[in-house]
DNA sequence: CAATATATTTGCGGTGCCTCCCATTTTATG
DNA sequence: CATAAAATGGGAGGCACCGCAAATATATTG
């Protein structure tokens, strides 16, 4: 879409909160009432992206065979269905933006949360039930740290190589950690 | 301060959204102007308490005997220092207001980040790091996350009991997953 | 007590995000 | 070509928030 690429072209020549709605709108020679109708906030512009993978990620993790752990299926999932469509170049304008502005973070939490949710219930379903119990809920939590994790340490080094390898290691780590945590 | 107590109130009776702050201004008798010198933006009337207990947090983390594990000083200092000060009736209302409202979620999560960052720091301190690593990090997000649903389960049960009993029961369920994921 | 220095408070204008409504243009359809 | 449907634009308005300069209260002196 071109409002996106404008915008993100602005957001990274001149920061988030320094570019207006208005000024993205005249970039692409439309109103800002048309821009809103396009995207529900500013903030959208950067992050609606994301919640097109949930539905994939799912369905990744109902389908994963139920021998092995919940976490092990939303670290497969991940593996499977986010780390491929990972866009470097768009991660890394939208993290650059996200660290720099309050409100981005806001938003991607808010996202985030969207996410914990449809996990916990994905890996409810699973299991066959109706609802996420805790343990459904504690694991999406935990895989969601360690996820994020990851990523911001791809982001730490300038986003090369993939995603993947960084993933790998973050869940490694936890598993490392676990032997300590258990009782 | 009597800013507080009417904006609570206020938000309380007809929601957060609803209440502008015009009228929390009005409601202790001083403009807006006055209203953004005590408080930053409206939200940081329902969050700023939260920053306090971070510093004995920390503390507690530090002097935790290293003989233990991370997350168990982190749990520990949670039970000392946050669970003591963990006011029912505040928790209640911020916890729905922060419910209702996408901006207020924004600002609490922001806080959780500043957590997120203390913690890990404090963890890296005790270990004698200069800066936090990945495990430090790791252990960090996870106690976060458990910590989070633990709140979370006390506010689906009516805050009624003690939080300690929800922050026992999660750590105790974090445990226990984790022997399913140590490798 | 009076005069002066110092905070604190206030009003006001302005910006930016965002919403609602209605008129107008464009596009698709029969 | 006419008519319906969808996309767009403009304008008014609300609210959070900022910066500034005037006004008011408070404290400190002579």
């Amino acid at each position: 879409m071109m409002i996106e690429d404008a915008a993100l072209r602005l957001f990274a020549e001149q920061g988030y909160e320094a570019t207006t709605v208005e000024q993205i709108a005249a970039e692409v020679e439309i109103s800002t009432t048309t821009f809103f109708r396009y995207f529900p906030s500013k903030a959208d512009v950067i992050l609606c992206h994301q919640d097109a993978n949930m539905p994939q990620l799912r369905a990744a993790i109902i389908a994963y065979p139920p021998g092995e752990s919940d976490l092990t299926a939303v670290e497969h999932a991940i593996k499977q269905v986010w780390v491929p469509n990972a866009d470097p170049l768009h991660s890394q304008r939208a993290g650059q933006a996200v660290a720099a502005s309050v409100s981005l973070r806001g938003l991607y939490n808010e996202m985030s949360r969207n996410w914990l949710e449809g996990i916990a219930a994905a890996l409810a379903e699973r299991r066959g039930l109706r609802e996420p119990d805790e343990t459904a809920i504690i694991t999406a939590r935990v895989a969601l740290g360690v996820f994020n994790e990851a990523v911001r340490a791809w982001g730490s080094k300038g986003y090369k190589a993939g995603v993947g390898t960084e993933v790998d290691r973050a869940f490694a780590r936890l598993r490392q950690l676990s032997a300590e945590w258990a009782n």
